[in-house]
Parts: structure tokens; C-alpha cells; sequence
DNA sequence: GCCAACGTTGGC
DNA sequence: GCCAACGTTGGC
């Protein structure tokens, strides 16, 4: 199973409010980028990914999952970009902060740190396994 | 089709 | 609040 890693700004959407949301999830709006909608299009139902607070705390504070693949985005006036829905799955015991990433020498190469703009980007499995460790969590698929 | 100018993102 | 990095736009 792949997996990914999303990026919000908490004064615009946290993970309080994608908890909030509930199980069914709500959808992931927004991306006006093509390596961005790439990542959204390569994403199965059951995916998970790692919720990212930018800005404001910028640490990955929780695991998401899609509740449904790529469909067109009603707020994008172009019809080109699209989107998906997940839904929050748990928090991690303890957050992990970028600075804490940036240490890691098995995570220098995370998009993250590397190409900090893109909105969702994929994470490989040794990168999963490594935070969900940090994070306080037995390692999930 | 190139590239300069501009806007946005996000770390610091 | 500043500025670097990146993507997009638009003139040529």
C-alpha cells in the first residue's frame, strides 16, 4: 500500500477539524498543482497518509486514510484538478516536528524537507515506518 | 516556445 | 514580517 503525506495550514483546516469530520472523512479540496493532483490520482481507497501542520506547529501530527479515489474538484472554476476524500484515522502519541525530520539522516531525502511547497507528496514505506516509530506508534500500514 | 515578472507558499 | 523557492502567467 502506498503512502502519503498532506500538508494544511491549522488556521485553515487542522486535524481538530478533520477529526471533527468523523469517519466518513470529508473531502481534500484545494490542490492547483500538477505533481500535487499526480499524487491525489495515484491514491487507492485505504491509502493512508500522515497529516502535516504547516506554518503553525509544523510537525505531522496524525494518520489519515482515503475514503474515496480521485473525483473532479467543484471548487476548481478550471474543471482541470480534482481531489479525494480521507479521513482521520488517530493521532500520533507525540508529534514529529520538522526539525526533528531534518536530524534524521534516513529522512533527508523526505519531499518535505526537500520540496516543502508541494502540497501532497508520497512517503516510501522505510519513511512510514521510521515516523509512525518516532511518533509513538506501532508501525501501521 | 522562451523567459522575465509576478504571486504564493512556508520556513525562519 | 521577511525572503527564498517554486509554479504560473503573459509578452515577445
Amino acid at each position: 500500500m502506498a503512502h502519503w503525506l498532506y500538508k494544511s495550514e491549522p488556521s485553515t483546516w487542522s486535524w481538530d477539524d478533520q477529526v471533527a469530520a468523523g469517519k466518513k472523512g470529508t473531502f481534500w479540496s484545494g490542490v492547483r498543482n500538477h505533481s500535487a493532483k499526480l499524487n491525489l490520482m495515484a491514491m487507492k481507497k485505504g491509502d493512508r497518509g500522515f497529516f502535516y501542520h504547516s506554518n503553525e506547529g509544523k510537525a505531522i501530527v496524525g494518520i489519515v486514510e482515503v475514503t474515496k479515489e480521485y473525483y473532479p474538484d467543484h471548487t476548481d472554476p478550471t474543471g482541470k484538478f480534482g481531489m479525494v476524500d480521507i479521513r482521520a484515522v488517530e493521532p500520533l502519541k507525540r508529534p514529529v516536528t520538522l526539525e526533528e525530520i531534518k536530524v534524521e539522516p534516513k529522512l533527508k531525502d523526505m519531499i518535505l524537507v526537500n520540496n516543502s511547497r508541494l502540497s501532497v507528496q508520497p512517503v516510501t514505506d522505510a519513511e512510514w515506518a521510521i515516523i509512525c516509530r518516532m511518533g509513538g506508534l506501532k508501525q501501521k500500514d
